[in-house]
DNA sequence: GCTCTAATGTACGAACCAGTACGTTAGCTA
DNA sequence: TAGCTAACGTACTGGTTCGTACATTAGAGC
């Protein structure tokens, strides 16, 4: 996320409409995903941002909005980070893994941005469905994943019959699940899916778990 | 969720604690797993009972417990599910699919249990963890993938080095994400991960995804 | 049939919270 | 430097929502 820093004026008003906006959307973003939509209080956004709660409406219009422009930013973000994906001078399986590897350690990074999903989900994905921007957003990786996958199973070395969404399906099921599901999993089965210790015994699980279902010899069928 | 059905007494009140705390259960359930804890609303859940908010916390207490509660039944119905587990008796190959195939269907046949569990975690499974009887509540499929993992290490035909728990993880982050993640998912990316044509595809996928896993050649390491 | 209590209903209060009416000013432009 | 407007602040409101005080009664036990 953008964080904006403060020109450390003592006080009086400063003006900067790009700037105000900015840090709105930071603190939303936190605020939104500290406690879902509804569990959010707009009084507490314009609280822990150097304006008010006026200009949330002046800018966004309303809280709906307001969640709204969080996710198209933070979906932006993802946007940006899968566009300097650079993996296809190796390769399939080292491709492959190589991009599990990067999504695992995005979605770690990036706890906030899982919440927003999660809570966009309770919502049925309402926002992004009433959102122009977010339809069309798109989605880099998956023309990457795409590439990869083609040339794999042109070579007869991927054996599966997936195709990329499926694919980017299953790493993004498993990268997201180790963050989102981080509390419940840990106080039922005592294990936190995030400890620093276990982080390389994850992605290497991950990425064997999918290089060993693209590659696994099948049955005929 | 176990349902509960009207004795059809035309008017005037029927006293019974029972099927009272459990009508108010089930509307809960509803109730929470639609609209989020905070978005969930006591006055709603009354409404759709044929009792009154009063009673809501004559028996429960408050909102938080009653969402403690609904909680609390919700993973008494997948532990008694687990209960029935019966695949011991097949092959250590065949009885992991089976398995999963089972958490599977189990996932896709409670999407509210799904949802009340990814609104858990956006509570950082703070209602779990103040929960007594969910604190000890274990899980018999641990056990079970317990034993047959062992079964199947021991015999040479399991080279993945998971434990029980990790390939619980493994499971369940592709059979939740599909039901939780589906709205969102299915409007970024135009693909229904809980279309009933591709059911057959996405439970095979997981199947062999599982089973290439345990089972691939390893490089040594 | 009397009594006693668990179970239930009604009506209300107090706090909270999204959103707004109204007033002010920084700083660009002519 | 006058004027104009985008940017901002204050104070409030109206509806909502969790929770409760108070009143009532079904029906078990004797």
């Amino acid at each position: 996320m953008t964080s904006v820093d403060e020109p450390a004026r003592p006080n009086g008003r400063i003006r900067d409409a790009a700037r105000t906006q900015a840090e709105i959307l930071d603190v939303a973003t936190q605020e939104f995903a500290r406690a879902g939509y509804d569990g959010a209080r707009v009084d507490e956004i314009a609280a822990r941002t150097r304006t008010t709660k006026r200009m949330i409406y002046y800018y966004f219009g309303g809280k709906e909005q307001l969640f709204t422009a969080v996710l198209e930013r933070a979906y932006g973000v993802i946007r940006e980070a899968e566009q300097e994906l650079d993996v296809e001078h190796l390769d399939p399986v080292a491709a492959i893994r190589r991009l599990a590897e990067l999504t695992f350690d995005h979605h770690e990074q990036h706890p906030d941005f899982i919440r927003l999903v999660s809570i966009e989900n309770i919502h049925d994905a309402a926002h992004i469905a009433g959102s122009e921007k977010l339809g069309k957003i798109g989605s880099p990786a998956l023309d990457v994943i795409r590439r990869i996958l083609a040339t794999g199973q042109e070579s007869g070395l991927f054996t599966a019959d997936v195709d990329a969404v499926d694919l980017h399906a299953m790493i993004s099921s498993f990268c997201f699940f180790r963050v989102a599901n981080r509390h419940t999993f840990g106080a039922l089965f005592g294990r936190d899916l995030v400890d620093p210790a276990q982080r390389e015994h994850y992605r290497a699980m991950l990425g064997d778990m999918v290089i060993a279902y693209l590659t696994a010899e099948r049955a005929a069928g």
